[in-house]
RNA sequence: CGCGGGUUAGAGGAACGGUACCUCAUCAGGCUCAUAACCUGGGGAACCCGGUUCGACUCCGGGACCCGCAACCA
C-alpha cells in the first residue's frame, strides 16, 4: 500500500489565549484515533501537538494578570497539555511550543529560504485604527458600514505601516495544479471545493510581520531588529520543527520528505493549512503534506459555544462528570465527521446511556456474568479485532464515526444472538449447547473489545482483561445516569 | 449579483433516479442472563414553485428561511 512505514499526524497548535476548548479536545482524539490505528497496522507514527504562544493578545493578557510573558505562556501551555492525559491521548505524542529555542531558530530558517528564493518582500501598506479603541481592526471586526461596532459613527483612520509581505499571489497556478494532482489533499470533498475556489479567485500576497514597537512579543525577523515575525511563520513551521528540522534532518526525512503525513484542523484553518502553508512549503522546495483532514465545529444548543452566551462545555468537566471513554465516545461517534456538531449536556446523557451503559456496558455485564456463573473456558479466544473491509475502509477515510456505527452494529447483533439461543434458558436443559453458545458469544464479544482499543483504549484493555478472568465487572463499565 | 453549507417522523442524524434507513422519545408484546437492561412489532417524515423523466427526497432552474466564512474565532 505505502512503500514506507512512516505515518505522521498532527493537530493545530490552539491558541493558549483562552482555555482548552471542547473542539480542540475532539480534533485530538480524532488525530489519536488515527495515530493509535496506524501503529496497529505497524507504522512507525510520529504524532505532533502543542501549542501556539506568541502575539499581541497572549503580551496584554500577561500584562493585565501582571505575569511575566514566557510566566504567563508556561502556566497555560501547562493547561493544554495536562488535557492529553485526560483525553488518555497516546503517551508518547511530541508537544512543540512556539516559544521553543529550536523552533524560533526553525521558524528564521524558514523565512531565511523563503526570502532567498525571492518570496518576502517589504511593503507599505494601510492598517486600519479605531481611535476609540485605540486598537488596530481586521476587516471582520468592522461592521457593514466600515466602522468598529463598540465606536459607530467614528471614522477608522488608515494608518501606514511598512511590513514584510509573502508573495502567495506567485503560488496560485501551482497550488491549482498540486491540487489536481492530489484529489484527496483535503478531506472532505466540500472543503476541498472551497479552497480551490478560493485560489482560483486570485490570492494576495499577506503580510508576515509586524512592527516591534507594536507588538514585541514574537519571533524576531532575522537581519532586521524592527520587526517581529506575525503568526504564520511562527505557527505554520511548528509542523516542521517539531520534527527537529532544520537542525537534524534524519527525522524530517523519514515523515515529512519520505512518509505519509495528516494535518487535522478545525474548519477556521482551511486556508491556512491547505493553502497559505502550502505555498510557503513550496517557496522552500519541501514536499507537500499528503493530506489536510478538516473537521466541523461543534455548536451548543444550536449556537457557537461563547463564553456571552454561557453554553461552553469545558472537556476537563464531561470527563469529571462521566470518563475520558465516555467523552471519547461522544466525539468520535455522536459528533458528524466533517459537518458541524451538536453538544449538550442532555444529548451528551441521553448517548451515553444509550450506547455505552444499554449498548456496550450492559451487554459485556450480561455476557461475563454468565460466562462466569456457568465456568465457561476461553482458551479459543484469540483477540483479533473484528475482520471487516467496512471498518478499513472507514479508517482510511477518517471515518471513526463509522466504524463506530460497524462495532455498534456488532453489539447490537451479539444481545440478538443472546435472547435467540437464551443460553441463560438451556444452560439447564441443553447445557453444551448453552456453552457452545456461550463460547461464540464471548469470541464475538472479544472481537469487539479488540476493534475498541484505538477509539476507547481504557475501555477496551478493561473489557480484554475482563473475559481473560472470566471475571463479571464488579463495577459497570458505564453506569447509567440518571 | 463576494464565497460556501444547510432545510428528511416529536428531537437528532443517514442513504438513494425505483417500497425512504438509523438512534432517542412514544405505544403494544416478549424475555428474565444483564446496569428498569435486552429482543420483537406498531404509529409517525421529504421547505415552497417549476422543469427533465415511465418514475424525483435524490438531477436542473427559481424562491423562502437558517447557518458559517470574508485572511490568527477551536
Amino acid at each position: 500500500m505505502n512503500q514506507t512505514n512512516h505515518f505522521y499526524i498532527t493537530t493545530t497548535l490552539p491558541y493558549i489565549n483562552s482555555e482548552p476548548h471542547v473542539g480542540f479536545a475532539m480534533e485530538i482524539v480524532r488525530a489519536d484515533v488515527v495515530a493509535r490505528y496506524k501503529k496497529t497496522l505497524g507504522y512507525e507514527v510520529f504524532f505532533n501537538t502543542g501549542t501556539d504562544e506568541h502575539g499581541q493578545k497572549i503580551f496584554d493578557r500577561a500584562q493585565a494578570e501582571g505575569k511575566e510573558v514566557q510566566d504567563f505562556c508556561d502556566e497555560n501551555s501547562a493547561k493544554f497539555r495536562a488535557l492529553l492525559p485526560v483525553l488518555n491521548i497516546t503517551s508518547d505524542i511530541h508537544f512543540i511550543r512556539t516559544t521553543d529555542e529550536d523552533h524560533i531558530v526553525a521558524a528564521q530558517a524558514l523565512w531565511n529560504m523563503c526570502d532567498e528564493n525571492g518570496y518576502i518582500y517589504k511593503k507599505t501598506y494601510q492598517t486600519k485604527y479605531c481611535v476609540g479603541c485605540e486598537l488596530e481592526k481586521t476587516e471582520s471586526e468592522l461592521d457593514e458600514n466600515g466602522e468598529c461596532p463598540i465606536h459607530p459613527g467614528k471614522k477608522i483612520e488608515l494608518i501606514d505601516e511598512e511590513n514584510y509581505f509573502f508573495k502567495f499571489s506567485a503560488f496560485g497556478e501551482k497550488l491549482l495544479k498540486f491540487y489536481t494532482d492530489n484529489p484527496h489533499f483535503v478531506q472532505p470533498v466540500g472543503r476541498f471545493n472551497e479552497i480551490k475556489s478560493f485560489v482560483e479567485r486570485g490570492l494576495e500576497d499577506f503580510s508576515i510581520s509586524r512592527l516591534k514597537e507594536k507588538m514585541s512579543w514574537g519571533v524576531p525577523v532575522p537581519k532586521d531588529d524592527s520587526q517581529v515575525m506575525y503568526v504564520w511563520f511562527d505557527a505554520l513551521t511548528n509542523y516542521i520543527s517539531t520534527l527537529s528540522w532544520p537542525k537534524q534532518q534524519d527525522l524530517f526525512e523519514q515523515f515529512w520528505v519520505n512518509g505519509e503525513t495528516v494535518q487535522y484542523c478545525g474548519k477556521d484553518n482551511l486556508r491556512q493549512q491547505s493553502a497559505m502553508w502550502q505555498a510557503m512549503l513550496m517557496a522552500c522546495g519541501i514536499p507537500n503534506t499528503s493530506q489536510i483532514v478538516i473537521n466541523g465545529f461543534i455548536n451548543s444548543g444550536g449556537q457557537k459555544m461563547s463564553k456571552s452566551i454561557g453554553n461552553v462545555i469545558s472537556p476537563f468537566d464531561v470527563i469529571g462528570e462521566y470518563s475520558t471513554d465516555a467523552l471519547r465516545y461522544y466525539l468520535l461517534r455522536e459528533m458528524s465527521t466533517f459537518e458541524d456538531g451538536d453538544m449538550t449536556m442532555d444529548k451528551f446523557k441521553e448517548a451515553y446511556n444509550a450506547n455505552l451503559a444499554n449498548g456496550l456496558g450492559n451487554l459485556t455485564s450480561r455476557l461475563l456474568n454468565m460466562s462466569a456463573t456457568y465456568g465457561i473456558e476461553i482458551d479459543h479466544i484469540t483477540f483479533q479485532p473484528l475482520q471487516n473491509g467496512e471498518i478499513e475502509k472507514a479508517y482510511e477515510q477518517f471515518e471513526n464515526g463509522k466504524v463506530m456505527d460497524i462495532i455498534w452494529g456488532e453489539i447490537n447483533a451479539l444481545d440478538k444472538f443472546i435472547q435467540e439461543t437464551e443460553p441463560f434458558k438451556t444452560i439447564k436443559t441443553n447445557p453444551e449447547k448453552a456453552k457452545e453458545d456461550l463460547r461464540y458469544a464471548l469470541l464475538r464479544l472479544s472481537h469487539i473489545a479488540c476493534s475498541l482499543a484505538p477509539l476507547l483504549p481504557e475501555t477496551s484493555e478493561k473489557m480484554i482483561a475482563l473475559i481473560k478472568a472470566n471475571q463479571k465487572p464488579e463495577i459497570p463499565l458505564f453506569l447509567r445516569k440518571e
